[in-house]
DNA sequence: ATGTAATAGTTGTTTTTGTAACTAACAAGC
DNA sequence: GCTTGTTAGTTACAAAAACAACTATTACAT
């Protein structure tokens, strides 16, 4: 609890990243949005889908640390696009299975690969070294929570 | 533009870096809203304030890279709260210069110590090193825009 | 000087998010 | 079986953000 006196709020780690954040997003969101006309919550719910293949909505709110309103609507919306189906469960028939389309894959992959080529855009200016330190601490900083 | 088969979107660096700043803003976030009843955007232009003395809106959105809309209903927000005056400048009477009042600064003050000692804690688990890449690296991609 | 464009900041309207309350289904104890 | 509590997911309402249009003032060219 050491504070020193010239700590300098520009360096303050939420801001950086906020910063950061926003500014990487910036351009990649604008794929998603005017090409499919996605929000963030769908791209994320639709991605988890696509590494992971059939979830229910609780599953993704856990990997993703999303809360159950984002995904709900968002799964919603992706419902209506037909980019995924809703299977209720006959176990426990509170629970829904999801699972992207074959459309629904089709932009996982057509984005996957933006990405792909938009974080080695990001990245290029950094050594490959520097960017594993890099996501390393982000993955550590996410799982504080 | 070469797209590795394998790319993992989990290691997407803006999904990384949204992840880590939300989960890192969350826990400060609520000192200033719970203890000032000040939104995010209040908390940024307070600081720049504090940081830089007298500014304008402008000045404050260049160096926060937030849009005017932001900062305006920001500074009236801290204007009705006393944390801040405006001084509309006589040479251009469009442009206002905005000064932390005596209780603004205070507050200031009291957050950045807060908030200095939450980023010991982020940083605790970080070797001095890494987090010196990692502040260094966050600020050049906010600086992409 | 006068019309046109640019800049500073504000306001209004629409989206999106956050929070809380809700329904439906299950689980466990009695 | 029946009450109580828990979980999955949805919906309603309030708060906040995004976007566009606006006013006022200055700058600049003719």
């Amino acid at each position: 609890m050491t504070v020193p006196a010239d700590f300098d709020v520009r360096q303050f780690l939420p801001y950086l990243l906020n910063q950061a954040a926003e500014a990487s997003s910036l351009e990649f969101q604008k794929v998603y949005k005017d090409k499919y006309g996605m929000l963030r919550n769908e791209w994320r719910v639709l991605f988890h889908l696509g590494i992971y293949g059939e979830m229910t909505a609780s599953e993704i709110g856990a990997r993703a640390q999303m809360h159950k309103t984002k995904i709900s609507r968002a799964v919603q919306r992706l419902a209506e696009r037909r980019y995924l189906t809703r299977n209720r469960a006959t176990r426990d028939r509170r629970v829904e299975y999801l699972t992207l389309t074959v459309p629904g894959r089709k932009v996982y992959q057509d984005l996957k690969a933006i990405a792909a080529d938009y974080d080695a855009a990001l990245t290029e200016a950094m050594s490959h070294k520097d960017t594993a330190i890099l996501r390393d601490l982000l993955a550590r900083l996410a799982l504080r929570t």
